[in-house]
DNA sequence: TAGTCCATATCGCAA
DNA sequence: TTGCGATGTGGACTA
């Protein structure tokens, strides 16, 4: 890892074109050849980057100037002209042991399905992924009356989710198993709806299940065990 | 900015929770007090971070450890606990002047709205960011006959980009002010549409346009005042 | 390898 | 401020 800091004007050239002006700017060089250009504000984002695996290579501009010209994968250029040069140092990180993480899309998963009575009075579960020709249904559950219900979690509710639960009720009501009692009902459950996902699937007639994280947690008997 | 090469152990707990064994590796403390944790490889992406605004404040453990504490907005933490320090030091880098973009999204609609025959044979624009309940279609068209004709703009031709345009179609041609003439057609416009896309427009009856940007950008007489 | 889906996404624009 | 779509999305997983 290399960190510099210098005063220096970069270009990228690949998918589209981009162009940063003379600047102080930090430099960051990992041990992969990959090369990150940060200023002191925004984000995690860098504001240009060349992303592995790429080559570095360290030139001069015909009136002496120092330029880096790092080379992608494919056409992908990353041109920095440097001016001045605060600060330059390197230093061995070694390997990295990797990142734990916990409380994505799948835990919510497992909680809804431990308390599917949450989404709808008397739901039960009657499986988790339940398979269909085009992918599995994250819960399969029955309502009070015995009507088979189909439901799609996510941590946010977009429209893309809607069709695809929709997708799922179109093919699962083709299967006499389960439409003998009546249709297959959808269920779409999030974190967070958004306005125009919450329209799409009220006019396809799927009913949206807003889930409180933090709650179902609560009732989680052995939430403590997933903690670190 | 400041710049710490440290071993440290790192723990988030916010939307998620996340933990880094002890290991060295590169801490980015910027101006607004965001914080980015880096190993030496991986890509622009933090191993963690916390996005401003933020504030970090240094403290030590029961044992007489070094630990910073991030906290965000909401309830986001991040704990850095510090084993040594191999390298620290800050810097003045000024305000950045900031990213100047070519070839995206917005770039193509603009030449395509100047230039609509390019997508088919007597073309002639409507309107652009044609308003509808469920979202602004890019290009509204009509063609040699006079009939309705709607364009979806991508930079990449995906299958999500051919849904979005079939519900605005299904939208449009309830409108009978743009049916009077006979159904409003499809053209899904983009640099390069993938098979699938390519198959599920054409069974939707729309019509795919691959667009070449270089072209289009020549055409364009003011097209150097774009340049740099 | 290509398709698919998630993300502590981030970012920019507009209502 | 919130909503919404684009991103040089990246990254993981699967068939």
């Amino acid at each position: 890892m290399r960190l510099v800091v210098a005063r220096c004007q970069v270009d990228y050239a690949g998918r589209l074109t981009a162009h940063l002006p003379m600047a102080t700017r930090v430099l960051m060089i990992k041990a992969d050849g990959s090369v990150l250009v940060h200023s002191d504000g925004g984000s995690y984002k860098p504001l240009n980057w060349m992303s592995p695996p790429c080559a570095l290579r360290e030139g001069s501009t015909e009136d002496g100037r120092v330029e880096w010209t790092v080379t992608g994968k494919t056409d992908d250029t990353l041109r920095i002209l440097i001016e001045e040069v605060l600060h330059d140092s390197s230093h061995d990180l070694g390997v990295d042991p990797g990142l734990q993480k916990d409380g994505v899309e799948k835990h919510l998963q497992e909680l809804l399905a431990e308390h599917p009575a949450t989404l709808a009075d008397g739901l039960t579960l009657v499986r988790r992924e339940f398979p269909t020709a085009i992918g599995p249904v994250d819960l399969m559950c029955r309502d009070a009356e015995g009507l088979s219900v189909a439901v799609e979690i996510k941590r946010r509710g977009e429209i893309d989710g809607v069709e695809q639960l929709t997708r799922y009720l179109e093919l699962l009501n083709r299967d006499p198993l389960l439409t003998g009692r009546g249709a297959v009902r959808g269920i779409f459950a999030a974190q967070a709806i958004k306005p125009q996902a919450r329209v799409l699937a009220e006019d396809r007639g799927i009913t949206c299940a807003v889930v409180d994280y933090d709650a179902l947690r609560g009732m989680d008997d052995d939430a403590e065990h997933r903690l670190f």
